[in-house]
DNA sequence: AGTGAATTTGAAAGAAAGCTCACATTTCCA
DNA sequence: TGGAAATGTGAGCTTTCTTTCAAATTCACT
């Protein structure tokens, strides 16, 4: 989960304090508006102006409208990747079920915080399509090496590559969407423990031990 | 997994054959171009030159560019519903493993044909949030129909809504990571049977039936 | 064949948005 | 403290979007 280098230089980098803030204004004024008014009413005047700062100040740091929309994934990406390394670090002693339970809540943890923004980055704002993709792969790889002191547990020959795989996009994927889509009836600490057990369920270690409290099932 | 209604008719509805030519081909057209020079490069003037047709033509059936790119998502998410519903047909009268295998299928099928439009559409076509939400919300009413026949096979009070979401959503999800993301190594029917193995595991069924000759660990 | 509706055309132009650049201001640091 | 580097500014130029519309063509239907 290491996070990735910079991009091209097309533009300046910011070195200062007050132009990092700049930046800073620039993005955080961004997801205000995407939230007010929706993607489609975002010019970059309108950007620059709600952020207090100049157009030509807002060019000087990114080389396009896009750009700015890119920018906001990989700080978003970012962040979810901090969250992510720190839990797999702690949990580098832990059983596999207190693990991938962790791992759950992190990525909960990263999108419960504003669902209303992950929504709209995933739906309403373009970016790279390797964006995506070095996330994935970033969170896979991680996965692989989770899993691996854990290989013995579940089943015997076992595919580890295609094991994270699956693990690292069932959590990526459905702790989205329970975040973003469950069942209005549904409370998320009880689409949570099923998540934890439809991937417990998958690594071979369904039904052995009862899930504390939730009642699933 | 009813496809949904018309949009408000802010322009004209095509009603001669030719009309229909038309809007299918500024779609088409749209593919092609975003194929070849990516989303950022499109303007409304080079969609209307590509695709023959006037610009005058494209503004009598789309208000704006921004209508172009939801009607694209509409026709794609169209095809996906109308395979997805096929299959759910056929599969009235089989088991459950069946029915999963086939909607397992379809998803793939709906994807793999053509995984860079796929992955295109995801990644830089701006699309409603709600249409993504109601596709979803679709496909899930559709799995709680399809499993209620097979309620009593899964786990005793387990609750057919939660399931029917997890199932969808794995589906969804998982059917995508495995056509545009799935380890180099792996083959697509391997990752297809391991999927299957995954929904059967979480709806209790695994260790059960062995799959059939793909030596799934 | 005749008639009206549907469709197409494309130039032209105003509106809107993206973006540049010459110059002003602030910060850094020797 | 002085100059270089970093940063900020915004008027205005360029590109793109969007709309208009009168005239031509094609189609459906009788």
């Amino acid at each position: 989960m290491k996070a990735k280098s910079k991009k091209a230089a097309s533009r300046r980098a910011p070195v200062q304090e007050r132009s990092q803030l700049t930046v800073e204004a620039i993005l955080d004024t961004v997801i205000k508006l995407l939230k007010r008014r929706g993607a489609s009413s975002i010019t970059t005047n309108r950007i620059a102006e709600a952020a207090g700062v100049s157009i030509g100040s807002l060019y000087q740091y990114f080389p396009n409208k896009r750009a700015i929309f890119v920018a906001l994934h990989e700080r978003h990406i970012a962040q979810v990747d901090r969250i992510m390394e720190r839990r797999m670090a702690e949990s580098a002693e832990s059983t596999l079920e207190e693990l991938i339970s962790s791992l759950i809540d992190g990525m909960i943890e990263a999108h419960a915080t504003d669902p209303e923004l992950s929504a709209l980055l995933q739906a309403e704002v373009p970016h790279r399509a390797d964006g995506t993709r070095d996330f994935s792969v970033r969170l896979h790889g991680a996965f692989r090496k989770a899993l691996a002191p854990h290989a013995r547990e579940f089943g015997s020959r076992t595919d580890l590559d295609m094991r994270a795989f699956f693990v690292s996009n069932m959590i990526d994927a459905l702790g989205h969407a329970i975040v973003l889509r469950r069942p209005s009836g549904s409370s998320l600490s009880r689409a949570r423990a099923e998540l934890l057990r439809a991937i417990l369920a998958y690594l071979g270690q369904n039904g052995s031990s009862p899930l504390p409290g939730l009642g699933v099932s």
